[in-house]
DNA sequence: GTAGGGTTAG
């Protein structure tokens, strides 16, 4: 019974069964084919049995229409066990149990099961090619993608649309843009799913420029190349070029699906453009695109980012039903943007009763209670990750790392920040912050010294780490150096945080020499804090020639600003 | 004559 009434069929065959009739092999055919169609589990066992009873067993129809059953359920020993029971399996069995493997994500044995049937000398389907691919594209297996492109050369099979345009994708979602392009050049293999997988490898990987260029060049364009144009701009917050882009579609009437208005609203947050994006929200209730989850969601990341709360709870309540672990997430990030850390932690207690929390969950939360310093709100969490199995990744290692150096545990943190990968820099900054916070300048120090040892690469925030160690302990001269060190050995610019460091060490330490010469030094004009800061450390320290410049400085900027 | 699987792009 083919994509039919799967239900209907079912019961005639009941009927069937009560009215005494007998059914033979097709019947149980196209009724398994029913069941697949409506996950019956159940039936499809007691079929399984009565085929087994009527000594069917051995017909492969039947045979590669359990497997396809017990797979599209979801049990795939089951699927499998029976997959290895057919003696001879044609190409439709092989497609299906690697079909299968894909669907419930064990791409590795979708792989494997692929390799084995090539082994065997079957001559498969293209469609079993393609569905290989995408499990290599999935797990980044370049090696494996590799060797199904030689397999498919080899029995002519790269001729086909279909399989090109698979090994295409399949090269450029692992990351070998050349060998995408190789086959990409060769005319026979360029289609509109081709050149939207280029392009996208081109704008997912931050090549917008000739991402576009290729694009324009599109002899046809669908909603999916659009969207894969726009991500690479939002993906890489090129915001101007994605307004224009958007623009640009609108000018060419595109038809905008959900992809799309998630972009958009993307977009939105990042100019910070809380108007566009409410007229996005009106789009959206105008064009049908109110239940739609993603969309949903992306509504409520657009008002958290661009900082209406309001909204965001408005929005979040109305989302009702709809909403998801997203959604909640959303909400006690904006809520978490606000520094409202106590209400993020109402908020997960409200979660709990709706929807299972994820790892981000936990992340937002864990910093909301570092905030706060709410300890023992912390680790409670803490014992809620480890007894309900949470897998605790370095993102959450990080976060417990800095509640309980910003909560006054550092042995605590030290023992987390040992179980974590050495490699990982966030990490590291988190442990000499926490240092910092204890005043354990000198420590601090040595943490930076092992880190180096260990071969890990300070970046930016680790450096402004470094420095408030020197300021709080009163390293003058080993700020002064470890400033000049950030470029000259680490490539590191400057940013304006690491200058207002410096300023910071110099006058609360009353070293007006060096102050001096390091304002000479300044590649953009103080701003009005450091200034600030400037003028009160020579009121303190007495530097009249210094301290009359900067308030000279103020007031110049002052009346700037007011006209 | 009646039965099974179903592919690639955001």
């Amino acid at each position: 019974m083919p994509r039919g009434c799967p239900e209907e069929a079912l019961w005639l065959f009941l009927l069937m069964n009560r009215s005494g009739f007998f059914p033979n092999e097709v019947t149980f055919a196209s009724v398994l084919g029913s069941c697949a169609a409506v996950l019956e589990l159940c039936l499809s066992r007691q079929i399984h049995g009565r085929i087994v009873k009527c000594g069917f067993l051995g017909n492969v129809i039947l045979e590669s229409s359990l497997v396809d059953v017990y797979g599209k359920c979801g049990i795939m020993s089951e699927a499998r066990r029976m997959f290895d029971e057919v003696e001879n399996p044609n190409a439709v069995s092989w497609n299906v149990i690697v079909r299968r493997y894909l669907e419930v994500g064990d791409e590795e044995a979708a792989l494997c099961v692929f390799f084995e049937m090539i082994y065997k000398g079957v001559r498969s389907l293209t469609f079993t090619f393609s569905n290989a691919l995408v499990a290599c594209s999935r797990i980044s297996a370049l090696g494996e993608g590799t060797q199904i492109h030689g397999v498919a050369v080899k029995i002519n099979y790269e001729e086909d649309e279909v399989v090109s345009s698979s090994l295409i994708d399949m090269y450029v979602k692992c990351g070998n843009l050349d060998g995408a392009r190789k086959i990409f050049d060769q005319p026979s293999s360029k289609n509109l799913i081709s050149w939207t997988s280029i392009v996208s490898g081109y704008a997912m990987c931050g090549r917008t420029k000739e991402a576009r260029e290729l694009f324009n060049e599109m002899p046809e364009r669908s909603i999916v190349s659009w969207n894969a144009m726009l991500t690479g701009y939002t993906q890489f917050c090129q915001w101007e070029d994605a307004l224009n882009f958007i623009f640009l579609m609108i000018q060419h009437k595109c038809d905008v699906d959900h992809v799309t208005l998630g972009l958009i609203l993307n977009v939105c947050a990042g100019l910070s453009n809380v108007e566009f994006g409410k007229q996005v929200h009106g789009y959206s209730y105008r064009h049908g695109f109110y239940s739609n989850v993603s969309v949903g969601n992306a509504l409520l990341d657009m008002y958290g980012k661009c900082g209406c709360l309001r909204c965001s709870r408005i929005w979040f309540y109305q989302m009702s039903d709809l909403r998801d672990t997203i959604s909640w997430n959303s909400l006690m990030t904006s809520y978490a943007s606000h520094h409202l850390s106590q209400q993020v932690i109402t908020i997960f207690t409200d979660m709990q009763r709706e929807t299972a929390p994820n790892k981000y969950t936990f992340a937002t939360l864990l910093a909301a209670c570092a905030d706060i310093f709410a300890l023992k709100q912390g680790k409670q969490i803490h014992g809620f990750i480890i007894r309900n199995d949470y897998a605790i990744d370095d993102v959450l290692l990080g976060a417990l790392v800095s509640i309980y150096s910003k909560c006054h545990l550092l042995d605590y943190a030290l023992k987390v920040f040992k179980e974590a990968d050495p490699g990982d820099v966030v990490l590291w900054n988190s442990m000499i912050l926490g240092c910092c916070r204890h005043d354990k300048g000198m420590e601090a120090l040595q943490l930076f010294g092992l880190m180096k040892q260990e071969g890990v690469k300070p970046d930016h925030v680790t450096f402004l780490a470094i420095l408030h160690a020197c300021i709080c302990g009163g390293y003058v001269e080993l700020g002064g150096k470890y400033f000049d060190l950030m470029s000259s050995e680490y490539c590191l610019m400057a940013r304006l945080e690491h200058y207002e460091c410096m300023i910071e060490l110099y006058t609360r330490h009353g070293v007006m020499d060096e102050l001096k010469q390091f304002v000479k030094t300044l590649p953009f004009d103080p701003t009005i804090p450091m200034l600030t800061r400037i003028s009160d450390a020579c009121r303190k320290y007495g530097d009249s020639t210094l301290g009359k410049w900067a308030a000279k400085k103020i007031e110049s900027i002052s009346s700037c600003n007011g006209s």
